[in-house]
DNA sequence: AATGATTTGTAACATTTGTTACAATTATTA
DNA sequence: TAATAATTGTAACAAATGTTACAAATCATT
């Protein structure tokens, strides 16, 4: 196994080489191999064991009640497999997660992974950040997902990428990933961005957004 | 300080009296008091610190940007304070913490709350657990948010309550709940019931709800 | 600069949901 | 049991959003 790729996982941050090598090495682990294609673990299994990719890509993939697949997410080597899912009462993987090309995943019991933790401050700190980020991403988008009109959900997401000083920012998503983000159709951002400006409460120019009724704007959260 | 207090935190799940104030009293911590009313922290401020109610009770408030108010929750005696946001990169209070009543907490600053997770094995596995089971409520609250249309979100629900066996289940929200749950409009959840009932794929007689069509109800998930 | 791909703006129309209001039903409490 | 409160069912109408389609603008690549 190539230990070089541990160093890139946000489980060793700030730690050199040899010290993520040195931990790995005195907790138990085993290495599992799946070729392209096949499925790691399934939706509603529990999670017992900590799972890093070392070598490939898996994804994670919902499948609704009627057999539909979504795909949620691609995570690349050095990536964790639902890290947060770990630990908890609903311990249980909320997608099934299948390899996308050939594979080899670092898996860690449960028990041995809790000393583990402990075993380096270092490595106990990052994954409460990584969990807690986590919870601090979901957080975020409830927020959004909370504001029931579109023009809420817009007026939000501006006024927070502004900040309390600027008065224009850059739009760093396309009308159909802030679409997806809000969960919405994307012909409706671009309404709703075309009647906030009709309504003389922002102007844009290209991805460049300027607030020109801060107070109006802030209204709009109300909804 | 009233110790007894302590073990009925989640914090200090499967330990006895003595271990848990053991464990409090060994490591820096500070009480600090709160009049009715007063401001406990303020939405954006650094979480620095693991705080825990050990006395009255405390509120958690959003402000958005128009300053209209929103009660989040109530945080009762041995409830902790945004516990997941203590680690993290947005360890930022995401709302207003008011005392409701005259109040005591419990607190250790980060530094020496990681070192006090270490100290014991159940309070880490405990800790590891609280803010884990926040993510997974998050996410589980999420899939519900994401589905687009309220037949959706109640297929999902229904399906999910009923799990893979009974075709039967007991509803334990009431439609106001369920509606602040899906963030819809109360009527508009008794509108699709009565549609699905209209339709034949439920039948309901009271909080009592059975699946007619659970292949047509399936479908709907897809929306 | 020319080409093709992506992104954006816009419109008409269908669908869904919200709002408001009120009656009917079901719990809860005195 | 009666009175009261909470919950549910329903309807008419308004508002918001989705859908589809297409043209214009922008971006990326050669």
């Amino acid at each position: 196994m190539d230990y070089s790729v541990l160093i890139k996982s946000p489980l060793f941050r700030g730690m050199i080489l040899e010290e993520a090598v040195s931990a790995v090495s005195s907790t138990p682990y085993r290495i599992r191999r799946f070729k392209a294609g096949s499925l790691i673990s399934q939706s509603g299994e529990p999670v017992n064991s900590f799972m890093m990719v070392i070598e490939g890509v898996v994804k994670g993939e919902m499948v609704d009640f009627s057999g539909r697949i979504i795909k949620i997410e691609d995570i690349p080597a050095s990536g964790a497999l639902a890290a947060a899912f770990i630990f908890g009462s609903r311990n249980r993987f909320p997608v099934n997660v299948v390899a996308v090309s050939d594979t080899q995943l670092l898996v860690i019991e449960k028990a041995d992974f809790l000393k583990f933790l402990k075993s380096n401050d270092k490595i106990l700190a990052n994954f409460l950040d990584i969990i807690s980020n986590r919870s601090q991403f979901l957080s975020e988008k409830i927020k959004f997902l909370n504001f029931k009109t579109i023009r809420g959900k817009l007026a939000q997401y501006i006024l927070q990428t502004a900040g309390p000083d600027k008065s224009e920012i850059r739009l760093t998503m396309t009308q159909n990933e802030l679409a997806e983000y809000f969960g919405v159709a994307r012909p409706s951002i671009a309404r709703v961005i075309s009647e906030l400006e009709k309504d003389g409460i922002i102007c844009t120019k290209g991805k460049y957004l300027r607030i020109l009724d801060i107070k109006k704007l802030a209204e709009l959260t109300k909804e």
